[in-house]
This record gives C-alpha cells, structure tokens and sequence, in this order.
DNA sequence: GTCTATAGGCAGATAGAC
DNA sequence: GTCTATCTGCCTATAGAC
C-alpha cells in the first residue's frame, strides 16, 4: 500500500505516530498516546491499522517515499556532488536539532519486534541512501571537488553510519552544535 | 552502588538484562524474559532491583565501569595511538559481530523511559569515552602516524558517530565485514 | 467511519509464607 | 533469599451500536 492510497485521517494517525517514533521508539508508545494527541479513539485507529505491525509497516513505506523524494529534489536542486552532500546533512542536523532520531535508525533499535517485511524496509532504506551518497561522491570526484576514494562503497557506508550515529548520540548531548560538528567533519575528510 | 558491591545472583541478573537489552531494547524485554533464562521467578528479581530504573542504572552503572576498564587495559597494552585506536574499535566490531548494539547506544533510544540519572550516565559514556579517543589521538600525532587535526573534539565525536551509527546500521546489514569497513575507513581518514 | 464497551493477556510491583 | 499468590493498570485487539 502506497501512501497515497491513504486518506487525510490515516496520514495524520501516521504523523503522530513517526513523532512518537523518533522521540521516544516504536515499542514506547500505544494506540492511547496517538488518541490523545490526535482525539480520535484507539478502536478508530485500528480501523484503519488492524494491528501495530500494520501501522509500522505503513510509517517506514512512507518515511522512506519521502526521504527519497527528498533526495531527489536535492538532485534538481543543487549542482555539485558536495553541495549535495551538504543538502542530505542538513536534514539530519534539523532532525537531530528537532531531538529526534532517524526513523529508520530509531526503528533498528525495535527491529527483533517488527515483522519481516519491516526489516526489508529498513535495509532499502540504507542501501537505497547509501548508493544516493555514492553517486553523489562520484559527481563530487569529477567535479575535481573531492579526492579520490579507494572503496566508493566504503566511504558512503561510513558517512550514513556518522549521520546515523551522530543523530544518536545528539540526544544525549543536547548540545546544537553537535551533529553539525559531526557532519563537519565527515565531509571534511571527503574533501581535497 | 558500585558493581563490586553486587553479589553472584545480582551479577547474573545483569547479565541476562544487559544481552536483552542489547539485542532488543531495554523497554522490549520484561522480568519475566529473566526468568524464564535464568531459572528465577520475577519477584526474586524484584528482590535485587525493586523497579525496572533500578536495574537500568545498575546495569549502565556496570557496563560504563567495564568499559573504561578496558580502556585502560588497551593503554597499558598497546604503545602507539593507532594501535589503541584499533583495539578500541574492535571491541565495538565485536558486537556488531554479535547482532548487538552498544548498551550505551541502545539505551539512547529508549532515553525518555529512563530516570534522569540514567541520562547522566549515558552522557558520561560519551564523554569519557571522547576523552580517551583525544588522547589516543593526540598520541598517534605526537608519534607521526596520524595528522595533525583543525579541531581536535570535532575528530573524536565524529569517530564515536561513526562507530555507534556503524553498529546500528550493521544490524540490518547483517553483513559481517560492514562494521570492520566502517571502521577501517573512519581511521583511514585520520591517517596521513 | 467513529463510537462505547469489553475481552484477554502481560506488564511492573507487593505481601507474606517458608 | 526465594517462593506462591495476587493486585492494579495498561496494552493490543474485537464486537457491535450508531
């Protein structure tokens, strides 16, 4: 089911329940809390996601339809592979500024607790980004604006995993500065 | 309560909610799952650690005092900052082998449902462990294999992102030779 | 589609016998 | 210290009226 299937009241069970999601995890939240943010009741909610695996299913397609899209507007958008690097950071420090996890990263945590298909989900997702990163460095290579690679494949595997793990450690920080910093850094080291 | 002052039956309590945690959450597992590990009933449980806080902070209490241990340990055994460096990483390419995260990582996302002094431990976790990867660091510079580095902190925080991100990540990889990859190239950076 | 009411189970936690 | 028994409350999920 794609997300446009749904209509105006699921899409907004789902925006509450990625809030929850990235703040507190998947595992830490009921029907009850979206209930009471959203004033719908929980029997409601279950009409349209039978079961809580259904709604997760549902928020990780639609999370990851947005992220790519996002990524692809960042395509059109920008010109050079490190300006488009800097773009795909600069979500990742607005979620880390808004205390928040990565749904996919936050979801990795729950991960034993989700049905199979989630966890297909979640490897899209990755490999999915990390080939986006890829072909970003790549333009950035031939832009002349970053240096060479040894392993492509490599390089892109670790700036998802500095992202993902700066984005992590942020919440306990809680310090602004931090993922930025972090962000910093990792191109820092992609460049010439 | 320092760990020392904890006794066999308390220790093998930890070290049951210590592996659930790791592997599913903190907030997945009950004292039930302990029990059925561990051949003791739930309110034996309670006996040691009347509520689920109290065998949070013990638990990252225990794990915190190992760790820097084996910090330690590293610094006495290798010479050179690369060295330790690598030692360091590989105990954190030891539990991603395992299908682990990091406590410290894993309790990250459930950090809301903690007591506040567990936020302060985890914080202490980051520090301490920063700390220790700038003197390693500042070694390996000091010995001519590393390069000399603009911001010192920046380049410690970016390698604990990278490392913790790297065993989130690997868990839905489930490919063995990403973490030690994620790693390799991480280091590689710091290189001359 | 949304509601009220409720089932059935499991969670964390406590009392008190041994 | 470990047990049995039990409390209370919340969870996911369903039945059925409107």
């Amino acid at each position: 089911m794609a997300s446009h299937d749904l209509n105006d009241t699921a899409h907004r069970i789902l925006d509450v329940a990625e809030g929850l999601t990235q703040t507190q995890g998947f595992n830490a939240f009921s029907y009850k809390d979206i209930q009471a943010e959203l004033g719908i009741k929980t029997s409601s909610i279950h009409y349209y996601f039978p079961t809580k695996s259904d709604l997760a299913t549902a928020m990780v397609d639609r999370y990851i339809e947005r992220f790519l899209e996002a990524l692809e507007e960042i395509d059109q958008k920008h010109k050079t592979g490190l300006a488009k690097l800097q773009a795909m950071g600069r979500i990742f420090v607005g979620v880390a500024a808004a205390q928040k996890l990565c749904l996919c990263g936050m979801l990795t945590s729950d991960v034993l607790s989700l049905p199979q298909d989630g966890l297909n989900e979640l490897r899209r997702f990755y490999k999915e980004t990390e080939r986006w990163i890829m072909k970003a460095i790549t333009q950035g290579i031939n832009d002349g604006e970053l240096k060479d690679s040894t392993s492509l494949e490599d390089t892109a595997a670790h700036l998802l995993a500095a992202l993902e793990g700066g984005m992590l450690v942020a919440r306990v920080r809680k310090d602004s500065g931090y993922m930025q910093a972090v962000l910093d850094q990792a191109l820092d080291f992609l460049g010439k």
